[in-house]
DNA sequence: GTGAAAGCGCTAACAT
DNA sequence: ATGTTAGCGCTTTCAC
C-alpha cells in the first residue's frame, strides 16, 4: 500500500513550510498569505491527491470526529433502522460511526464500549440493555457524552430519546376496548429495563376499568425464546376459562413469533383473535390479515439523538429527555373481526 | 470530559521512564526488567484505569485495526445480517468497524470511500452497488486491501466472497419444472450488475429444454421500484396468452413486494401461481403459505470475507475467489399447489 | 536494566 | 507573509 502524500510531500515540492500548506488547505490565515502561493500548493495538493490525515488530527486535537453506536441487536429491524438514521445524520455533521451490537449482553456491551473509548470517540448513543446501569454510569463519572436511544433509566439523569411506552401501550390496548374486547392478553418479555416496564403499566392502565386483576392476562417470556415458548404463551392465554379474545405483543419480535405460530395453528385473525403489536415492520403486511402495530416515529428519534449528542460533544452539559409519542397504526388485525358478542357479555358480567 | 492517564502519568508516579512503561505494559523485553519494577508500574497502570490511546498507536504504527465495511444498502436484512457476522468476525481479529451504506449510489458509495481511506482503515469489505467498478479500480491502484462481497465484477481481478448465483438460478428455476411447471416468470431487477445477470443466466438455461423463448417470461424492474411498477410486472407476466404458472422473484425485495401485491389480489399461493424466492427471509414464513426460498451461506460469507481480508492486509497479495454453494429450501408456495395439469399439458404442446 | 530521543502527520503559538 | 518549534501519546532504536 503505497504511502500517501503528506503534508511534508506537498511542503516539499511546493518549496514551502507545512504551516503553509496545513493553513493553505485549512482555509486559514487567508489574508496573509500570497494568493500564488496559495494557488501552487492547492494545486500541488490536488495533483497528488493528497487528503489529510485524520489519525493525525485527531491526535493533535484529541478529537476523533467519531461516535460509537452500541445497538442492543443489531439482527432487529429495529436497530439496524436505527444504526442507519444515525450513521445518516452524523455523516451531515462530519462524524464516522463505529458501531457494534451487544446481542442482549452486558458482558459485550461492557467490551464494547471499552474498544470505543480507546478509539477515543467522541461520544456514544446506546441502545442499552439489561444489567448495564454500572457501566452507564462509568461514562457519566468520565464525562463521556453520551444519549440513550429506545430504553433508558429512570433513576439516571442522562440525555435518552424514547417512546412514551406508556402512552403506546395505553393506546394499543385502549383501541382494542373500544373494539369491544374485554378479555385481552399480553405477551411481553421478561426484563428489568424500564422501557418494557412502561409499556406494561400502560397496558395494566388502560384495563384496569374492565380487568380487575390483569396481571394474569400477562405472560412473560425470556429474552431468547423458543417457539415452544411461545406455545407455551398461547395455552396459558386461550386454554383457560375466559380465553382471550385479543391479544397484545409489546415487542416486533414477539409480534414475529406469535403471528408464525397463529399462522401455523390457523387461528382466525381478528375473528377468533384480535392482534395488536409493537413496532413497525412491512414484513409484518405479509401476514394474511395486516396487523395493527404501534409505530414509532424512528426517524425522529434517531435525529434527535444525534442533535443531542453534538450538542453535548459541544460542551452542553445540561440533559436532554425526550419521550417522544407513537402513531397507531390501525389494520385489519384487530377490527371488523368476530367481537363474540355472546361470550364479551357473559365475561363483562364477570369482570365489572 | 477529564483526560485519560497516558504512559507518562504512570511514568511519572512510577518514578521510571515512558519507555520502560511502554515495555511493561506490551510485555515486551521481559527478560530485562525488574520484576518488582514490573510489578509496579502494572499495579499503577490498573488503579489509574489506564487503557493505551489507539489513535497514537495507529499514528506511530500506521495502522488502525479499522476496516470499513460498505453495504449496497443498510435496510436490507440480507447488509444488516452481514455487517453484524463481519462485525463479529473482525472482533475476534481484533479489528474494529466503520461502516455506511452507499444505498445503492454509486456518489455516495464513493464519499464512503474516501472517508474511510482518510481514517486510514487497514482494508475494506464492499458490498459494491452498479457503477462503482471506476472506484474499486482507485483502491487497487492504491493497494488497498478490500474484499468484495456478494456481488464482483467478472473482469476485475480481485478477492471475492459470493453466491454461485448461476447455480442458484438453475437450481430454483428447475425445482420448479421438476413439479411440472412450464410457463415460469421471473422478477428481476434492471442492473448491469453481473451477480444477477448471472441468476438470469441460470434462469434462461435452466427453461431452455422447454421454452424456446424465455426472454419473454423476463420482466426487469427498475431499483427502487415502486407498487405500481410491480403490478404492472403482474399484469405483463399473467395478462396475455398463456399466463405463468410460477414464479421466480430475484431478489428478497422483490419476492417481499411481490408477496405483497400476490396477497392484496388474493392470487392463491401455490395453486394458481407457484413462488421461489431469493434469499432467505423469517419474514417471509409469515405469508400464508411458507415461501421457498434460495439460501445464501451468510454466515459463511462473512467469515470467509474477514479471513480473506486479513490475509490480504498481512500482505498476501493473491487473490481468492469463492463462489458459495445456495440452498434451496422448499416450502408450501412452490409445491403441492395446482400445476394445472390441462393447461401444462397445452403448454408443453406449444412450446416444446 | 533503563532512559533519551526521534518520529508518525498534523496544528498552532510564537518567532521573524 | 512565512518559518520554527513544540507537542498530541505512543513505539523503538540506540546509548549508557
Amino acid at each position: 500500500m503505497e504511502k500517501k502524500p503528506s503534508l511534508r510531500s506537498i511542503a516539499q515540492q511546493a518549496g514551502v513550510s507545512t504551516t503553509l500548506v496545513s493553513y493553505v488547505l485549512n482555509g486559514k490565515m487567508q489574508n496573509r498569505i500570497k494568493p500564488e502561493v496559495a494557488a501552487r500548493v492547492r494545486e500541488i495538493a490536488k495533483r497528488l491527491n493528497y487528503s489529510p490525515n485524520q489519525i493525525a488530527r485527531s491526535l493533535k486535537a484529541s478529537k476523533t470526529f467519531t461516535i460509537g453506536l452500541v445497538v442492543a441487536d443489531i439482527s432487529n429491524p429495529f436497530s439496524s433502522e436505527m444504526a442507519r438514521i444515525i450513521e445518516d445524520q452524523a455523516d451531515k455533521a462530519g462524524y464516522t460511526v463505529i458501531y457494534g451490537s451487544c446481542d442482549e449482553r452486558a458482558e459485550k456491551f461492557q467490551k464494547l464500549i471499552e474498544v470505543f473509548l480507546d478509539r477515543r470517540v467522541d461520544g456514544l448513543i446506546v441502545i442499552p440493555c439489561d444489567g448495564v446501569l454500572p457501566q452507564i454510569q462509568y461514562l457519566q463519572s468520565r464525562d463521556i457524552p453520551f444519549v440513550l436511544v429506545d430504553r433508558y433509566f429512570p433513576d439516571l439523569a442522562s440525555s435518552y430519546v424514547a417512546l412514551d411506552n406508556y402512552q403506546a401501550s395505553f393506546m394499543g390496548t385502549n383501541h382494542l376496548l373500544d373494539h369491544g374486547h374485554r378479555r385481552i392478553g399480553m405477551i411481553t418479555l421478561d426484563t428489568q429495563l424500564y422501557h418494557m416496564q412502561e409499556r406494561t403499566r400502560g397496558f395494566i392502565s388502560a384495563l384496569s376499568d374492565v380487568d380487575s386483576s390483569p396481571e394474569q392476562s400477562i405472560v412473560r417470556l425470556r429474552e431468547g425464546f423458543s417457539a415452544q415458548d411461545m406455545a407455551d404463551a398461547f395455552d396459558i392465554l386461550l386454554k383457560r376459562d375466559l380465553p382471550v379474545s385479543a391479544l397484545y405483543l409489546t415487542t416486533n419480535k414477539l409480534g414475529m413469533h406469535a403471528l408464525k405460530y397463529i399462522h401455523s395453528r390457523k387461528i382466525q385473525v381478528p375473528q377468533e383473535l384480535a392482534v395488536v403489536s409493537f413496532d413497525e415492520t412491512e414484513f409484518l403486511d405479509l401476514f394474511a390479515t395486516p396487523v395493527t402495530q404501534i409505530i414509532q416515529p424512528l426517524q425522529e428519534m434517531g435525529s434527535q439523538a444525534v442533535r443531542i449528542l453534538m450538542e453535548s460533544i459541544g460542551g452542553n452539559s445540561s440533559f436532554t429527555q425526550l419521550n417522544l409519542q407513537p402513531l397507531l397504526a390501525v389494520r385489519g388485525s384487530s377490527i371488523g373481526g368476530g367481537k363474540r358478542p355472546d361470550f364479551e357479555r357473559e365475561l363483562v358480567g364477570r369482570t365489572l
